[in-house]
RNA sequence: AUAGUAAGUCGGUCUGUCGCGCCGGUUAGGAAGAAAAAGGUACGCCUUUUAAUCCCCAUCGGUGAGGAAAGUCCGAGCAUCAUAGAGCACCACAGCGGUUAACGGCCGUCAGGCAGCAAUGUUUGGUCCCUGCUACAGAGACGAGAAAGGUGAAACGAGCACACUGUGGGAUGCAAUUCCAUGUAAACCGACGUCUGAGCGCUGCUCGCGCGAGUUGGAGGGUAGGAAGCGAAGAAGGACGUGGUAACACGCCGCUCAAGAUUAAUGACAGACACCCGUAAGGGCACAGAACUCGGCUUAUAGACUUGCUAUAUUU
RNA sequence: GCGGUGUUAGCACAUCGGUAGUGCAUCGGCUUCCCAAGCCGAGGAGGCGGGUUCGAUUCCCGUACACCGCU
């Protein structure tokens, strides 16, 4: 089982990070806002925490480590070709294993959402 | 011993599983294609071989947040603006002496106020010639005869800063700046101007100097990607010696020191140990994340340690 | 990352270092058959902690929060 996360897995780029979230559609998968798009080429993510809600820079650097690494061990789960954004939305700090669930929640949603498509 | 006070040091460690950025090596593959050689040609060029370089996959090795990385409050390096500057304005500092690349920092020291039994801490500190202010109260507040009493923070002698003196400061900041790529059209409405000079060039104003025929507001439209700056050695830290009360300076020692990202790496989970609280079960383990780089200051901070000094008590 | 601005009554704003005002809102009264408008009156404030000063919203230092600009 594969469960690296190489550069080539991110998004990167200003105006991509733009123009993905002018276009993209979105769902809530608590903590979590999820943002996707279907793509052409390979998968890539992004993920973030606001900084409206966490003022300290250690905060938001904790909750986007849980992020990556939850979606770094069920990103074999995950079908098809996206782009896709994670990001947090609860004013508190919650523990792994909550942002695991909601990350796992939120692939089992975009699978479904391919099988429409 | 307890309490206090000052200065300084540190601010977790290890193991397992799965990962990330940067640097270097190796193996395999791919891209583009300088140059050379050979062959072909319709003389435009085409094909093949070797292969600097670059990209990417795999793998191995190295390395990877702080004492405040924070606030952005000072001071510098560095970069651009004109190989033309001057004056004013403006801003900062202010006992005295020293220190430094520099500073508003730091060290020593003098005087006054406040807190404390004390060690000590904290705070203020150029000048009143000119200009201005001193409410209420008071006959009168810097103008005027004086004194006593009264008022008042202050009553003729002053206090204070917006005043004066001395010293220093050009402006803007890495979103600076340089290079590559991309974009920069015309027309329309308005303002000023073409040597009687609009505007631009070093910031606010004035003068001076240079350039100068177009400049500018509106409306509307477009680009905003990459590389360098930006990472090993320098105003660096440490040991020892000398000078100095000290800050610090000098000498000497191959003693130490390799983050460099860019929606942004330096991690996640599990366990053990150490430390703290508790009889135990058990619980706790701070503040906090580099973004060009240094020197300070300020603010946040669980806990641990070292040394000096002071007070109190006891013992010898 | 760098630079700048603000915080005064419930709201929007004033105030050379000398008793903190104005408008709207709120409450009470007058007026009216009742309401609105109008008139009279009342309550209510300097973000927080220090310093300078006889005296601080104003000057200085620290701190918290909010906002703006940059190519």
């Amino acid at each position: 089982m594969d469960y690296s996360f190489p550069k080539s897995g991110k998004l990167c780029g200003k105006m991509r990070i733009d123009a993905f979230y002018r276009q993209g559609k979105r769902f809530v998968s608590w903590p979590l806002r999820v943002t996707y798009l279907p793509s052409d080429e390979a998968t890539e993510v992004l993920v973030w925490a606001p900084k409206s809600l966490f003022k300290r820079a250690y905060k938001r650097n904790r909750l986007r480590r849980l992020m990556r690494e939850a979606y770094r061990l069920h990103q074999h789960e995950l079908e098809g070709n996206w782009l896709l954004a994670l990001n947090y939305m609860d004013k508190e700090e919650l523990p792994y294993a909550v942002v695991e669930k909601a990350v796992c929640k939120a692939i089992k949603k975009m699978n479904s959402e391919r099988v429409k498509e």
